[in-house]
RNA sequence: GACAUGUUAGCUCAGUUGGUUAGAGCAUCGGUUUGUGGUACCGAGGGUCAUGGGUUCGAGCCCCAUACGUGUCCCCA
């Protein structure tokens, strides 16, 4: 009985024209993660389910992928929603680790979403963070920021734009407005909003949530204003949360300055939430401003309780989160991609039997010079081979046929321009370097 | 979860008010050319029209059900 193949609904096979991309796409991160003073580290794709529930919210704890072994048992497992929550599990583990403590960590994710292909969203994908705790200077906040801008550069994104804003104003406004925390996200949710639809259908919702009337009338005449954080700072002067958020703010900013960060990549944005519930000083992301269906490249911020909530000394920490197939979602689209099939330089032609030994000497002796070398398996037409090395995109092809061999000289064709050439084994190895 | 929409060859799709034997492009393989690709020409293979039922003299097309997929919203990397 044969069984239908078929892929997991939001997960995707990558084949080497891809997956050279991605792998390029890692390396610069990779660079610059270390460059920024990040040190590898990995954990488990799987861990114990009460380490992940409660940490994200409602909405995103029913998401967790739990695995169906010993269900309801303490022992409960699930595979890892982000890396964050992870890595403070492991961060409170390990109780003589020197701080500050700054990692970096490229992993898959699962979340059991409903995938959209085209926004860049699967339910199996690669988060690229890199986080440091023990401090809790807004200097790290800053390199936060300057770290995502600097690999999106570096890929050649244009116009990316990274939206901060912090957690503390959005407590500050819910105060504002007459409400208590417990409706913070309810407010944040309905500001959040406000981006892609009007006024009326945030009202309507708010409403549904039994908001009262003047706290949405208030914060109504407030989003209204669309207020600069100089002027927010005013307007929001009695509430001492809401102080401290923009005073870290404009710290950042000033940081973000002497980084050489550009203005027209960065901005403070009200509207600005985050679902993530760990979250409790600056937030940010990045988004394409011209293709909004996009979802956001990045995501991050300040996230000071997490580690505590495990036990333990309660360290401060901040993140950033970079999402490679967003990014590599985004760079298909926009046509970032080169039309790459390989990595190989040079295909060695096959001649059957007779010029079969040198011919693989001469695959050897490539390899020998570090030249990514692949040998044609089969005596097939040179129509075949030819069409092979083409299809792949292979730049270049070497033949020993009986008259090169008896020459005691190697044909070396450059595909893209025809040219062919009889050359040593010295000079074709200096051609090919 | 809500709404919309789709399923025909390996892939992308066409298929008229229901009417003979199911169409194209690309891809694959072969030939023109047994030591030369990307171009050209000739030829070949490849389809229980998602599944099950119904209407009809007759269904890829109409009706019902099921399965699966896709898009948007919500939320996110």
């Amino acid at each position: 009985m044969k069984i239908q193949a078929r892929i997991f609904k939001g997960a995707r096979d990558f084949f080497p024209e891809q997956m050279l991309h991605r792998e390029r796409i890692l390396q610069v991160m990779r660079t610059t993660f270390k460059k920024y003073g990040f040190a590898p580290l990995e954990t488990p794709a799987i861990e114990y389910l009460d380490v992940l529930t409660g940490k994200y919210g409602e909405d995103a704890d029913r998401l967790i992928y739990k695995l169906n072994y010993k269900v309801g048992q303490k022992d409960e497992a699930a595979l890892h929603y982000d890396l964050t929550v992870p890595f403070s599990r492991a961060v409170a583990m390990q109780t003589d680790l020197p701080l500050p403590f700054k990692r970096y960590q490229m992993q898959p994710v699962w979340r059991a979403d409903r995938p959209q292909p085209h926004q860049g969203r699967f339910r199996e994908f690669y988060q690229c963070d890199a986080d440091c705790v023990g401090s809790e200077s807004m200097i790290i906040d800053a390199e936060m920021i300057a770290i995502t801008y600097e690999i999106l550069s570096q890929l050649n994104i244009p116009d990316f734009v990274i939206k901060i804003n912090n957690r503390k104003i959005l407590n500050g406004i819910t105060q504002y407005i007459g409400l208590d925390n417990s409706h913070v996200s309810e407010v944040c949710n309905a500001i959040d909003k406000l981006d892609k639809v009007e006024w009326n259908e945030v009202e309507k919702d708010l409403i549904d949530k039994y908001i009262a009337a003047t706290s949405i009338e208030k914060l109504h005449q407030l989003l209204i204003k669309d207020l600069s954080l100089d002027l927010l700072k005013t307007e929001l002067n009695s509430i001492e949360i809401a102080q401290q958020g923009i005073a870290e703010l404009q710290e950042l900013f000033s940081y973000l300055a002497i980084f050489n960060i550009p203005e027209t990549h960065y901005k403070f944005d009200i509207s600005l939430a985050r679902g993530l519930d760990y979250y409790t000083g600056p937030i940010f992301e990045t988004k394409l401003p011209k293709h909004p269906h996009m979802g956001s490249l990045n995501g991050g911020g300040r996230y000071n309780g997490l580690i505590a909530s495990f036990g333990g000394k309660d360290i401060p920490a901040v993140g950033t989160s970079l999402g490679l197939d967003r990014i590599f979602t985004a760079m298909q689209q926009l046509n970032l991609l080169d039309d790459v099939k390989t990595s190989t330089k040079v295909l060695v032609g096959n001649f059957g039997e007779v010029t079969l030994a040198a011919s693989l000497k001469l695959v050897t002796d490539l390899r020998a010079n570090n030249i990514n070398t692949e040998f044609y398996p089969d005596a097939d037409k040179l129509k075949k081979q030819f069409g092979y090395c083409d299809k792949k995109k292979i730049p270049f092809m070497c033949i020993i046929g009986e008259e090169e061999m008896i020459a005691n000289v190697i044909t070396l064709k450059n595909l893209q321009n025809s040219e062919q050439t009889k050359l040593s084994l010295t000079d074709l190895i200096v051609r090919l370097k």
